[in-house]
DNA sequence: ATCCAACCTCGAGTAAACTCTAGATCAAGC
DNA sequence: GCTTGATCTAGAGTTTACTCGAGGTTGGAT
């Protein structure tokens, strides 16, 4: 096991692609729990900070906004009596976020219904029956 | 067959589930094509305009831009001839979201996992094996 | 000792997509 | 004829999530 080199924020900025404005924005916001100090006022990470960008990346990707990425990094940082509120909080997100998905995937279906419309119009030289409308069975 | 009531911004907004204002503003934007005016310059609809903001949602939803809506807006105004354009830019809009929404989906078994991790430390009170990362194989 | 890159804070600027306000006009009902 | 509600335009304001700039330290290399 050999020591783990000293990470400033540019070094954090590399290995999480983001830019160290954005790490420094995210720290404004209550985003980046744990960050030491050196003695020249320089902030100082660790491993755990590169994983924990990541988990926020797949946070933001699923759409949780940053307003409750805020609230779940202020339940990290109470500790473990706060892990039935990060589960609970969690399980919520993931119940959206099927929801969401489920709406996107339909929405696509109407996008590609277009799609195969419009190729039947152009192969046919017909302008083909209709696509199907919303809230209409087949 | 009885004839269309008249449809005001008002009724579209209702039908659409837009405000007002939105309405408009699409039709600043460039969305709202073939929209006339009455005598006293209030906007006409037809049922088509819902049908075309029920799309124009779905395209939003699937995560398309007001501005390449806008492009596509241009297009459907052009008319026939703008077909294999039209087409085209659905296509390439449906490689996109099909990739975005594997992304999502990554992004959502990793927060599951997150979950089970919680929900496993909860249930035994036992801190458990970490949660894989990101670019290594189970 | 001095240079330069990387860091610091604070505050202003940006982009997207609305959202709202003010002040004016119109039209249908009483 | 008058009121009232819906509509109009033009423009300003809001929200989210960054993104950038100015002006000022710090610290390792020469």
């Amino acid at each position: 096991m050999r020591k783990a080199p000293e990470l400033y924020i540019g070094g954090l900025s590399e290995a999480s692609g983001h830019s160290v404005h954005t790490i420094r924005w995210y720290e404004t916001q209550g985003l980046m729990p744990g960050v030491r100090r050196d003695a020249g006022g320089r902030r100082v990470y660790e491993a755990v900070h590169i994983g924990w960008l990541e988990f926020i990346d797949q946070l933001k990707r699923t759409g949780m906004s940053v307003a409750e990425m805020q609230v779940y990094a202020a339940l990290v940082m109470r500790g473990r009596k706060s892990l039935p509120d990060r589960l609970e909080l969690l399980k919520a997100h993931r119940t959206r976020v099927k929801a969401e998905l489920a709406k996107t995937r339909a929405a696509l279906k109407l996008v590609e219904q277009k799609i195969d419309y419009y190729d039947t119009w152009l192969t046919t030289g017909e302008r083909p029956a209709e696509v199907p409308r919303l809230g209409r069975k087949r």
